[in-house]
DNA sequence: TCTTTTTATTGACCTGGATCAATGTCGAAA
DNA sequence: TTTCGACATTGATCCAGGTCAATAAAAAGA
């Protein structure tokens, strides 16, 4: 289990969230900067291939150095060379209109995918910028596409990843169009929880890394809305929040307001 | 060009239309059921293979029976094991919240694939109908990933596509989250309108084969707004139509209003 | 041909969430 | 520790687009 790494004491789950992301780089950095010994293992790209494939692996990919919040990673100006795996902390891309409003479009935590809906046009569309400190690797596609061509799993990977991705804009699709604020704003969190779940932490209680002008936007919601929703979701119990801290209270019942 | 087969005479427009998406089945039909003497050769997978590789492919691919209007292709409850490039005809995907709700998140015309969300999880997540009575080619995934692991130009396709669809999405959400219902329903309409163009019909006058109920749900709209809007751009001499027929009048304004 | 049904249009009215406007709170810098 | 700027909350008001209702006009049968 990834989370083994962290979870194994017993420290609070509120102190703890915070510095989590971050501990996978202090980890690459003890260790060895390799597929093999990193801890996101299980939720990336290398899982499922061969031992001396995922060595030559290995080789094409580049660990960059980290990422300051508000950093941009990439621009639609920017040359498409590389799509990129969170390694620690968090990005979200946005798309713009040609007058300038945008659309926060995802976010993206350790072993996510960024840019991959570039490789069509062999050039980004979206901007993707650090939520906070973080750092990525960088999948050269070409060299990525040339692999592929001798691993067949590298190749079903990229396609699964591409298609998970395509799920969730999907479900997105659905929020935006057919739900209230409020399923809106549930789904979201919901979906926020079973990452966190999947990455080792806690599903009941944790950190948004996003500001409410992120959700909101994301939401297509104004930050009122999404300011008023927490106080409503507050009061009727479901769960509290201390500035970014979320804390589900009944999961059962915001299950089932969702939609 | 593919549209020549169609497009040499001088028919109307407007009588042309309809008929046209069938056309590509009659040619099929006519002519040996192959890759290479398809009119969609230059829009759909095959592009950029070589002859034997193309042969090879051909022998996988199963051109299905005809779909009537309002066919289900496949619904989440099928089992997943193909992906479907419409031959000809329309189709529409929607996804259901729980509460029965249902977004329709794409439309697809021929040569555009369906199905390749239920990669990741193995099954689809949408329901596929026939807008009108279509046909498609269908590509079995399993033999599809087998074949691309000895033709990599095959493989990149494919990745392609799925990044195409992805860029769709991520501008759709644009859409619902940030334009004006005016804005939605243009910016739909030059999608469309552009879509048309690369098959070789008008990008100027085309017959749409969705109903307003579908368009209006797509946009996240109701069918009311949509007929207003329609009747709004007509007078202001943006466009006009007739039923189902849309003739763009004013492309520049449109163009510059769709955000 | 003439129903019957489905789909589209138009008008009147309403509401969920946006916008505008203060005010409060937190975190980084000095 | 104070200050400053970014972020968040809350209240008052407004409006784009939704809902409800009544026709109208196409399709699809029959």
């Amino acid at each position: 289990m990834v989370g083994d790494f962290f979870m194994d004491n017993k420290m609070t789950q509120a102190r703890m969230i915070t510095p989590l992301f971050e501990d996978f780089a202090k980890v690459e950095h003890h260790h060895q900067l390799a597929c093999q010994s990193c801890a996101l293992y299980r939720l990336c790209l290398p899982l499922g291939l061969h031992r001396d494939d995922l060595s030559k692996l290995d080789e094409i990919i580049k660990r960059s150095a980290g990422f300051k919040r508000h950093q941009i990673l990439f621009e639609p100006s920017s040359t498409f060379k590389t799509i990129f795996v969170v390694r620690s902390g968090s990005f979200k891309t946005t798309i713009s209109a040609a007058d300038g409003r945008e659309q926060v479009t995802s976010f993206y935590f350790p072993g996510e995918f960024i840019g991959m809906d570039a490789i069509y046009q062999q050039r980004y569309l979206s901007t993707a910028r650090a939520l906070e400190a973080s750092s990525v690797c960088e999948l050269p596609y070409e060299r990525l596409q040339e692999f592929s061509a001798t691993i067949p799993e590298l190749q079903n990977q990229l396609m699964a990843r591409l298609s998970k991705e395509l799920s969730a804009d999907k479900n997105l699709l659905l929020s935006l169009g057919k739900k209230t604020a409020q399923e809106k704003l549930i789904s979201f969190l919901l979906s926020l929880s079973q990452r966190f779940s999947e990455r080792g932490y806690s599903s009941m209680s944790f950190q948004l890394t996003m500001s409410r002008g992120d959700i909101a936007n994301h939401l297509g919601l104004a930050i009122e809305t999404v300011s008023r929703l927490f106080t409503q979701l507050q009061e009727q119990q479901l769960l509290t929040t201390q500035g970014k801290e979320v804390t589900i209270l009944d999961l059962p019942t915001l299950k089932q307001r969702c939609g």
